[in-house]
DNA sequence: GACTAGTGTCGAC
DNA sequence: TTACGGTCGACACTAGTC
C-alpha cells in the first residue's frame, strides 16, 4: 500500500489570527510587522493578508516599502506582531491536525505534515475526505482557513498545499505526479531559493519539466552533487522522507537590531547579557545543556560574520555563556571596520540536562 | 582519508 | 531613490589533526 501524506498550511497565518480577534480587519489590507528597536518604521513585514498582497506587499519586505505600496489605499492597517497570541492559536490548531493523523510532524506555527496511510487504507478518495474534514474542523473551531495538499509524499504535498491558496485543497494521486509538477516554475520546489533559481535559469531551466529533461550529472554541475541529486528526484515527485515527530532543537539563538550602527566594542558588548538571558531562558525551559557558543554579526551592509567556540564541557551556566560570547565579540571586533547593525548569540552542540546537572546552573 | 571545529551561505517560516 | 526581523536547520568549504 502506497503512502498518503497531507500537508496543511495556514493562509497568511499571523494576519488571520489578527482578523479573528478583530473581524473588521478583514475588510482592508492588513500588514503584520516586526518593528526593530530603532523606532519609526524600521523593520520587516512578517505577513500580510490577501488584500495587501494584491498591492505587492509580502513577507520579508521592508515596512517602509510596504507603506509606500499601500500609501493610497484607504483603511490599510499596520500592526506589530504578537507572537504569544499566535502561539496560543497555533497550539489549538496543531491539536486538531494531530487528531487526524497516524503520524504527525510539526513544522512551524502554521504548518504540519500528517501521514494518513493507515486511516485511509491508502485510498485517495478517503484521503480527500480527511483533508476536507481537517479544513472544516479548523474553520469551525478557530475561524481559520488553511490550504491542504494530498499526495504520496511530503515533497509533493507541500507543493500541492501551496497550489491553490487561500483555502485550497489539492490532491495529486501517484499517476498524476509528473503532469502536476512539470509546468511549475523551479522555484516551487522546497529548498530551492533565489540563488539556485538564478543558476538554473542561467542554464536554461525554468520549469520542473526543464529540470526533468536534464541528467543528474548536468544538474549536479549547476548546483553541486547533493542539490543536483535532490532536484533530479524532486522533479519526478520522488521523496522518501517519512513523516516523523520533530526531534529536539539542535540550536537556540537570539538576535537583535541595535539602536544604532556601531563599531564601538563597548556599546555592542552591552547587548550581550540580554541576548544570553534570552537564549538561556529557552535552554532552561527545555532542560538542555550547550557546549558550543557563537556570536553573529550583521554588518550595516547586511553582510554577516560569525565566531564560535566549543567549550571543554557541556554546561547550562548563563555566566559561562556570557563569558564566551563576550570574548568572541571582542575578538571579532578587533578586525571589524564596517559598522555593526545586528548582533546575535547562538548555542549548539546541545545535550539533556537530565539529572547530572545542578539546577543552580540555571541561576 | 576520516574526522572535527569553525566560518559563511542559503533557505524556510 | 532607499528602505530590511528573528529563529531555526542544513550544508559547502577550509584548516588542522591523526
Amino acid at each position: 500500500m502506497g503512502r498518503i501524506v497531507l500537508h496543511a498550511d495556514f493562509d497568511h497565518f499571523y494576519a488571520q489570527c489578527e482578523e479573528t480577534r478583530n473581524p473588521l480587519l478583514r475588510a482592508a489590507p492588513l500588514v503584520v510587522c516586526v518593528f526593530s528597536g530603532r523606532g519609526g518604521d524600521s523593520g520587516a513585514v512578517a505577513t500580510a493578508n490577501y488584500l495587501a498582497r494584491a498591492h505587492g506587499v509580502g513577507s520579508g519586505m521592508a515596512i517602509n516599502l510596504a507603506r509606500r505600496r499601500l500609501r493610497d489605499v484607504e483603511g490599510s492597517r499596520f500592526l506589530p506582531v504578537d507572537f504569544a497570541f499566535y502561539e496560543g492559536i497555533s497550539e489549538r490548531a496543531m491539536g486538531i491536525l494531530r487528531g487526524h493523523a497516524d503520524t504527525f510532524e510539526y513544522v512551524g506555527r502554521d504548518e504540519a505534515y500528517m501521514d494518513v496511510t493507515q486511516r485511509t487504507s491508502g485510498d485517495y478518495g478517503t484521503a480527500r475526505h480527511v483533508a476536507q474534514q481537517v479544513k472544516n474542523d479548523v474553520r469551525s473551531a478557530l475561524s481559520l482557513t488553511c490550504s491542504v495538499g494530498v499526495s504520496p509524499n511530503r515533497l509533493v504535498s507541500k507543493i500541492a498545499s501551496g497550489h491553490q491558496k487561500p483555502d485550497g485543497l489539492t490532491v495529486v494521486a501517484p499517476g498524476e505526479l509528473e503532469g502536476f509538477l512539470g509546468p511549475l516554475g523551479v522555484r516551487r520546489i522546497p529548498g530551492l531559493g533565489k540563488r539556485a533559481e538564478e543558476a538554473l535559469v542561467a542554464a536554461g531551466m525554468r520549469t520542473v519539466a526543464d529540470v526533468r529533461a536534464r541528467s543528474v550529472f548536468a544538474l549536479s554541475e549547476v548546483l553541486g552533487r547533493r542539490m543536483g541529486t535532490y532536484l533530479h528526484n524532486a522533479s519526478r515527485g520522488i521523496d522518501g522522507e517519512p513523516v516523523a515527530e520533530r526531534g529536539p532543537n539542535v540550536q537556540y539563538s537570539r538576535i537583535t537590531t541595535l539602536e544604532r550602527d556601531s563599531t564601538d566594542a563597548g556599546f555592542l558588548a552591552g547587548a550581550i547579557p540580554r541576548l544570553c538571558a534570552g537564549v538561556h531562558e529557552s535552554l532552561a525551559a527545555d532542560a538542555r545543556t550547550f557546549r558550543s557558543v557563537g556570536v553573529l554579526i550583521v554588518q550595516a551592509n547586511m553582510a554577516t560574520k560569525s565566531r564560535s567556540v566549543t567549550l571543554r564541557n557541556a554546561t547550562s551556566s548563563l555566566a559561562e555563556m556570557e563569558r564566551a560570547a563576550s570574548s568572541l565579540l571582542r575578538e571579532a571586533m578587533e578586525s571589524q571596520e564596517v559598522p555593526v547593525r545586528r548582533l546575535g548569540v547562538r548555542v549548539s552542540d546541545l545535550g539533556d540536562a537530565g539529572g547530572q546537572s545542578s539546577m543552580d546552573d540555571y541561576a
